[in-house]
DNA sequence: CTAGATGCAAACGTTTTGCAAATCT
DNA sequence: AGATTTGCAAAACGTTTGCATCTAG
């Protein structure tokens, strides 16, 4: 099972690069769309599935609503606005003995994270207390 | 907008509560389908919704697969099996100054988190190591 | 030449919605 | 009585799959 080279897989990839905000594999599809009309949206999936295999991309699970994509690849976390769902870095990564505490209490082993936290974004907190007044 | 007490309601939170093993919504229709076969799907769907509305119950969000449910309120955090997707609680908690950090890092609000581990538990662990080998 | 990749449409699993009938207060 | 909740079926949503065709190596 050799890997090959297309033009869909290489825009795939540069465009999670160059978006850079985390796009959704819609967003990919719709920007990809725009310079190779005829991709698919099954190529795109396929694709940035394939993508976070070789870790290249990394998958980023929201709370609501579709995965996202990141490019980022060293150990960050994100932060979500619960109401318009815009995903930010943040700069947090655990201790090594952080791990080994869980493995010991669980048992589990190979211990990977996806850390999200939720929050309000200081526009959507604008609009909130300008739009409606304290509820 | 007063809220009900109905029968169907109480069984979606009593079994979320009886069940104890972070079920999905399906889970939950299942359990409650035993005992009280007229509910429909729907009505457990909106109930679990209005009880983490109410924060009687909390919601999972996995790394794959359908939203979970949990009745253990208290903070704490979750880690999935990455083959049997089994969830388990586990005792993690952040200290204030995590999420004053974060706040003055990002100019975010209102800072709630949903820390989802994943691993491989002991059990699949064993069979991944007997039924194929080292890959 | 041929395994692997594509594009399309259809299938999938989860969740939400519209609506008339039933139920709680 | 009147607003809320229910059960049903259909729709919505994100994602995956089957398949015939195309393409990179």
């Amino acid at each position: 099972m050799e890997r090959r080279q297309t033009v869909q897989r290489s825009l795939v990839l540069s465009t999670v690069i160059d978006v850079c905000n985390h796009p959704t594999a819609q967003a990919v599809y719709d920007e990809v769309n725009k310079i190779y009309p005829s991709i698919g949206k099954a190529t795109v999936y396929r694709n940035l599935c394939l993508l976070v295999d070789e870790v290249k991309l990394k998958k980023v699970v929201a709370i609501e609503g579709p995965v996202h994509y990141d490019s980022t690849l060293s150990t960050h976390s994100h932060l979500e606005c619960r109401i318009c769902k815009k995903i930010v870095d943040v700069d947090i990564s655990f201790k090594d003995e952080f791990y080994d505490g869980v493995k010991v209490e669980t048992g589990f082993s190979e211990i990977d994270r996806n850390l999200i936290l939720s929050g309000l974004c200081p526009q959507c907190k604008e609009t909130v207390l300008n739009g409606e007044g304290v509820k």
